[in-house]
DNA sequence: TTGAAAGCGCTAACAC
DNA sequence: GTGTTAGCGCTTTCAA
């Protein structure tokens, strides 16, 4: 029996007597024989895998490890599905971000880029692999005037909600405590609590948006400004950009012996695991990280496999989720 | 220039004259060539892979995401300092864990086991991967009897400074709250638990270890019987093998209108994330998982790299962090 | 110090 | 339907 024939079995290409294949299979079975997928990619020229970039994360986590976990469990499964692997890749600081000698070399076939920021050498870096017709998506970031590929959600949406949701807790004057502008998310966020604050004919001024850098520490060092505002009466609300901040604040409000949903409502984004861990548990944006993660798995995987040059836009919806932080019977204001 | 020159060049190996090692690298730089890797490791028959296999994660996580993400980084880092490359392989809840094939199909040099239980299937699996001789590494969990390269916190001795620190706080009656005894974890902090009592002369019986699965809800689920307990005044502290758990009894018990900290002392195991969240901030032993994920790496790669059999076993040692909840300024017993 | 050539274990034309 | 053969792009003997 010819080795061509194996091959043919194995793969189930090309046509076999049914007898023919039989006997092979058993004889795989009985030489307990694996196909080496070394071999085989490099026959192929695939390496079969499909890259995740990870961003660097300094010790003090500024992404949460929730959202991490939650996209790379679904690009996993789908991977898995597909019969593709997933190759972990880590930045270090201070390293260039050569992304196009991931395919250059071989290692795979296409990648995901999580955390990307908008800043020139990213985007360099992110032309040059869209003019190698490399297929890559990236994860919760858009390039404004490009055309990458990428999975969202909708995040003007969701703050546009949250600003309805608090109005309709009977909230007058909401402050916005948003992140850094070199991610989309934080632009988009910022969109949708204007929109929110004109649909509900709520007052803004520039005073009412704050900046941190996503971390727990920038919500905290934040609490003593916003305390005075609060206790000035200034505002009654506010809304961060991500649940880290919004629980940093939460902790400092309350050392300034302030309560949150009482005092002041308080909504984060992200829905993360520490959103039902605080007292009171805080309000947030649930975002469908898991989904995303699928979505995009499975989009560049088909771009890969039809070697087509199409590309995608793609925003999951995000739903509002109340909790003690912002509900009307909490606080004085109702 | 021959094909054979160039290889050497580029991978630094055998003798060279300078100049020609210079030509070879300035046309590598005109041609912009990298060699491909697909090729080279199927040439020296080597993946370059260090696959790292995730146990299966429901939707309502056991396992805290903190401990992988921390975990993770540290096999990352270690692995690309020493040109290896990470394989992440999702396991699903009905497939065979046939870790063997990953070796036999070239996938990977050597892999990780996160989250392994000590169940028979899986102890039959490492079993065949060790009479295979193919190197792998357990992280967190041992298996009685077994010589498995494993690297382990020293969870025992976390306990039993966990028991110590309560005592000097004037605590009398603990209650350890432990996880399944599949895990090994589980079986080490409830020795510890037990000579940290004998140590401290404080007393023991059997209804003083109670049993969760991890989870935040398994913690909350048993708030009643606990409160029952330390209203009736026989406990007045509480270890808890995992923050998570330690968490949903916080919050049990504060809707049962309990105040841990003052009622009872309340502590948890790994600080993580959460245990700074709570209120009040949870005490908990910190595990140092990343550190964990490097040792684990760079042993193993040591073993695939001298293809020796050297096995390993390695223990790193724990610390006992302090907060609210376990203060004794803030209790009554005190 | 360099070049020629064999071979890693598969797949895919192409011929039978 | 099945076998023969020529690669895939490297590394590594061995000879020069």
């Amino acid at each position: 029996m010819s080795e061509a024939t194996v091959s043919r079995v194995l793969n189930g290409v090309g046509p076999v007597k049914e007898d023919t294949r039989k006997r092979v299979m058993e004889a795989a079975q009985q030489l307990n024989y694996v196909p080496s997928a070394l071999a085989q990619r490099f026959a192929l020229r695939k390496s079969g895998n499909l890259g995740v970039i990870l961003p660097f994360l300094p010790k003090v986590n500024l992404f949460s490890t929730y959202y991490f976990s939650e996209v790379l469990s679904g690009i996993g499964i789908t991977a898995k599905q597909r019969g593709y692997d997933l190759l972990l890749l880590f930045r270090e600081p201070d390293e260039p971000k050569d992304y196009v000698n991931l395919f250059r070399t071989q290692k795979v076939d296409g990648c995901i880029i999580l955390g990307a920021q908008d800043v020139p050498s990213e985007r360099a870096v992110l032309d040059e692999l869209q003019q190698g017709q490399y297929p890559f998506c990236l994860i919760n970031q858009r390039f404004d005037g490009k055309t990458f590929n990428t999975v969202d959600a909708d995040h003007r949406m969701g703050s546009f909600e949250a600003v309805k949701h608090l109005a309709n807790q009977g909230c007058k004057r909401i402050l916005f405590l948003n992140g850094p502008s070199v991610y989309s998310n934080s632009l988009d966020r910022l969109e949708g609590y204007r929109q929110g604050l004109a649909e509900m004919k709520l007052p803004y001024d520039s005073s009412m948006v704050l900046v941190g850098n996503y971390s727990r520490k920038s919500g905290y060092n934040l609490s003593e400004a916003i305390a005075w505002l609060i206790k000035e009466g200034r505002i009654d609300a506010v809304i961060a950009a991500n649940d880290r901040m919004a629980i940093g604040l939460l902790q400092g409000l309350r050392e300034l012996g302030l309560q949150v949903g009482k005092d002041v409502a308080l909504m984060g984004c992200d829905d993360s695991d520490g959103a039902r861990l605080t007292d009171p548990p805080l309000s947030s944006i649930q975002v469908p990280f898991y989904e995303v993660g699928c979505m995009a798995a499975s989009n560049l995987l088909d771009v890969i496999a039809e070697s087509e040059h199409r590309s995608f836009e793609i925003k999951l919806p995000v739903k509002v989720v109340v909790r003690a932080s912002s509900a009307a019977e909490n606080f004085s204001e109702a």
